[in-house]
DNA sequence: GCACTCCTTCTACAGCTGTAGTATCCGAAT
DNA sequence: ATTCGGATACTACAGCTGTAGAAGGAGTGC
């Protein structure tokens, strides 16, 4: 579905940090993003948001409260890639794809990988 | 530079208005926009905000404010993505390339079309 | 059992966005 | 000059995000 995931970039940051861990209590998250200088209890109060949200569910073990992902990263950037698509380019994948061909700074070889991916893509 | 200009959907759904028209009051805006249902005031508002957050102007012209952009839809396209691309993954295009290609429904003429582009790219 | 510690939850506040009403201002027509 | 009409500016409010302090609750060691 395109149900429409949105993370900020702090809100993913959090989420990956969980993606990675598979589930951790909002101490762990922050130990994880220690680099980030975030507060524990801002780390607390983004994850009990993002439960609100639909994208992780907790359960409380003890004295702590475990958090899980209920969607992977997978899935928030396919929505999130496709709602940058919607806006940028109406809709359409095949522009973006254009514009990263044009923007980006691609070397021959990267061109060559993404010309394999592409005939094996063609493949399918 | 990647001076990091974010807009919202709504706001660059104005933008876009404004890029198209290449200048316009706010109710010029408004009725190019009519479709979205918006209050010209609301239009109006969306319109200061973008000029506080420097991209656009706006002249008085008579009893008319005429709002100029100062950025291109493509420099705002450009960091639209790389800012995305910086969040999803890691600030490398080629990730989001190959997201892209997993993911789309492309066609096989999609595909000829985007290899074409990628030789070309690859001649500069 | 009691204090200490750790973790969570509650509360708070500022800044941004979406949205729009009301007040104001200024040019134009009479 | 006086009023009318249209455009803008000001104000407002709710919801979301970033950020975190303060308070509360529940093990753990003594």
């Amino acid at each position: 579905m395109t149900d429409g995931v949105k993370l900020s970039d702090q809100q993913y940051q959090l989420m990956q940090a969980l993606w990675h861990l598979g589930e951790g209590s909002a101490k762990t998250v922050q130990t994880q993003l220690s680099h980030l200088g975030l507060a524990h209890t801002t780390v607390a109060t983004i994850l009990t948001r993002l439960e609100k949200k639909g994208v992780l569910i907790s359960r409380t073990e003890g004295r702590e409260r475990i958090f899980v992902p209920t969607v992977s990263e997978g899935e928030v950037r396919r929505s999130m890639v496709s709602s940058l698509v919607g806006t940028l380019f109406k809709g359409d994948d095949r522009q973006l794809l254009a514009h990263l061909v044009k923007e980006s700074d691609l070397q021959q070889n990267d061109l060559d990988e993404i010309q394999k991916m592409l005939a094996e893509a063609g493949n399918d």
